[in-house]
DNA sequence: TATACATTACGTGTTATCACGTATTTTTTT
DNA sequence: AAAAAAATACGTGATAACACGTAATGTATA
């Protein structure tokens, strides 16, 4: 098996020099190029080619999954392998769509991050037994995917976002309800659904989960 | 010199293996631990006693800030590092008041780490040139310390913004009081309290009033 | 015109929040 | 040493949130 060469694209120093140190570890894998900010990535990618981006899906300049898809469209045989702190099922889905090959968590261990850059390198798919199970989920729950037709918010409604909107502001149900002149325990069911959906636990994670997905301002 | 014995905290083991790697290779550091979780974060100490302990701040089970505190109370000799993502004022001053020996950021040379650590094995404090701008231009700006008076978050006790932070988190009342060892009842009168200070009526509101005011980042 | 999805609504039960209190013990400041 | 502020804790009770369900309409579209 010839050497798989890798760049890998994360804005944290520390954290990119220790994903080098392990993959040059092994004896297979080489980091060709590193690179700290959305803008330098095609340039490297044109420049050496590599088999494999370890893509930082959270850049301080750019969008991970934006530049996978970039990637992904002009460079067939570049593969990408998304590298995310969170399981965020709607970062998932939009990976995917973009072309990424893989989506492994920051909290896997070493050895999945090697078996993913392998399997991938040899053509294959590669994601965490954690990530195929939201994936899983979603599609059991869902089955929105399957003609290819995908949700822009990680499948809410606009009458869900409505209600996030509401409830970040502060209004219970009844208030709510009252705004928008239903009951309040069909404001219930939007809610417990949209808690499903975004997978959070209660209205605290909820309101971050809104502002972070830009959907209210603060 | 003799070897500088370190414990690493950080709930992502990709980093934790990275920056394991890269300090041992330095001949003068030795990784004895790595710890996942917050809650194990004391027996470990306890056990391997280490002179530094590398502490991420944003853990899933817990927050850094509250750990080294403990930590510094308990053992005096223990000195404690904390590894930020970000540049945060807020976040550098509570690191300072906690008893942290230095602040360096993820984002920082793999030279800077190993410095940092130096350092403040021999019984200095490290932190990184950008932190000690930070520190220095809130101290400037503010002119609320001049005269020992340290200006008030709308009046806020340092104890309370520690529970407005584990409440943004999601955390009820029962795990706030586990978090802190103090009472559920406790927590809850903390709860009025703040309410009642920044004049909001429910957690929705509570939030982005944390946001608004960097009490959390998003 | 089926089929899928969005929106509506209700039942039941457990647990948490929030709004009033009161009150003791630490810690800090004067 | 006295006073003030912060942190601790409990009582009671009404209301709301959250976790399970089930199910009837409306609506778009394949």
């Amino acid at each position: 098996m010839s050497t798989i060469n890798v760049i890998l694209v994360d804005d944290h120093q520390l954290i990119r020099m220790g994903i080098t140190a392990l993959l040059n570890s092994e004896k297979d894998i080489k980091v060709i190029g590193e690179v700290t900010s959305a803008k330098e990535v095609v340039a490297k990618i044109d420049k050496e080619l590599p088999d494999i981006v370890l893509m930082d899906i959270s850049l301080d300049d750019g969008d991970g999954i934006l530049l996978t898809k970039e990637i992904c469209k002009k460079y067939k045989e570049v593969k990408v392998i998304i590298l995310s702190m969170h399981l965020k099922e709607d970062f998932i889905q939009r990976s995917l769509k973009a072309g990424a090959s893989g989506y492994i968590l920051k909290d896997s261990p070493k050895e999945e991050l090697i078996k993913a850059i392998k399997e991938v390198a040899a053509g294959g798919k590669y994601f965490a037994d954690e990530v195929s199970k939201v994936m899983l989920t979603s599609y059991v729950t869902k089955a929105g995917d399957v003609n290819g037709k995908r949700k822009k918010n990680s499948g809410l409604t606009n009458r869900e976002i409505e209600i996030i909107r509401l409830l970040s502001d502060g209004l219970n149900n009844l208030k709510i309800a009252d705004e928008l002149d239903i009951s309040h325990r069909t404001v219930d069911t939007h809610r417990t659904n949209i808690m499903q959906k975004v997978k959070v636990k209660n209205v605290a994670e909820l309101v971050k989960y809104a502002i972070k997905n830009k959907l209210i301002e603060i």
